[in-house]
DNA sequence: GTGGTCTAGACCACA
DNA sequence: GTGGTCTAGACCACG
């Protein structure tokens, strides 16, 4: 089932994303394992260091640990899903209103831009 | 003079996004004739290479043209302002929804988000 | 009665770690017997495989000995308690001297660490 | 002029821990260049990879940044020495306090041992 | 030339 | 079998 992946962020990271939404949509749960390094880079079609990396980086972020031996898992806070929920969501409109205020958009003008971008794929 | 720029994206392109935005809000306008590669790089504290590369990409978005001996100038086409900022704010738009939707938001959602984003501001 | 361990060092040797610790306050005297294998690996909530490295250890350092279908008993000479607290207040020392050291400690800056260190609980 | 590295800590950590020396005792200052991964590579006698890990490590730690196409630098906050120091003093005093106050020994006995392990060396 | 990412393949400590 | 580290060598974007 191996994947295409952008150019433009690493396979790491776009790795370390798909996750994310895993946990967030449900499909993995706090105190999950995660396949195995080497189980997860056939899966993705990448190298295991590749995939180490992406569990590193989650490890670093607080949303996974690793015990030597038995694997990677879930941090077993049932919070966390949301906090990642929470986390991700004020990183996207955070960085959807500056670059809009940048453009000099108001608020008002904001929320029109995101319904017109609905309205047209209605059509 | 120099700035700081970040680290995740090229300065060349944070450049040119500087660039865009004195266009959109009409500090620079069609017709006028940008800094020379040299007075730029002095100006941007970065090398002459680095400014060199965002001209050649204003020029490839048809945003620029150079005409030898005289310099770097905005294109003279007065919709150019309107149509580099309706570019850029469906670029954003459709990132932000497509951001949002993967993480399962609705389209009310995302408007509720933007609209809680400001209203944390405000307090 | 699963504990937490650290990532940082082996399980074996946080539960060797442990034991120490009981020998040198009086709560396991030379001579006692120690739980068995199974026994152990229950009560810390680890694999058997993982206590039996502990108990290897520990004979390897002379703090115990294994008497074959009766047990793992902790060695019988009464000075042992002494020695091994000798031998980890050495160990500990002369690391924190020796890292104190490396970042350009005075002795006498060091003992005023350790005494700063308490003044700051106390407040 | 290879060393040689201890099993204990994995080699791209030691490294980092030469630099932190080497910026608390001033030998490396804030604004400074450090070697280009490839040079510290050889310096050190490791692979580029190793280095790399320890300039990205630095990094996430906020003690040095990247300039793409430049090198990495010592982040230019003149307190970052005083800071680093202040950490690294905490972390080696508070390990070693806990670690004594496990065995039983007192804020007093602790200074004593200190004392101690420095007079033995005067003999 | 600089850092950043990736692959391939190896070895180790741990459970 | 599991994660962690390391090497060797490659390619890329950037300045």
């Amino acid at each position: 089932m191996s994947k295409e992946y952008e150019a433009s962020k690493p396979i790491y990271w776009q790795i370390a994303e798909q996750i994310f939404k895993q946990i967030i949509r449900g499909e993995i749960r706090p105190g999950d394992k995660l396949p195995s390094v080497r189980e997860m880079a056939v899966l993705s079609g990448v190298n295991p260091n590749t995939i180490q990396r992406t569990y590193s980086e989650l490890e670093r972020m607080g949303i996974v640990e690793t015990r030597r031996g038995q694997g990677t898992f879930i941090v077993s806070r049932d919070e966390i899903r949301g906090e990642l929920c929470k986390k991700m969501e004020k990183d996207i409109v955070s960085h959807f209103v500056q670059s809009m205020a940048e453009l000099g958009f108001t608020k008002d003008e904001m929320i029109k831009s995101v319904q017109d971008y609905f309205r047209e794929g209605e059509i």
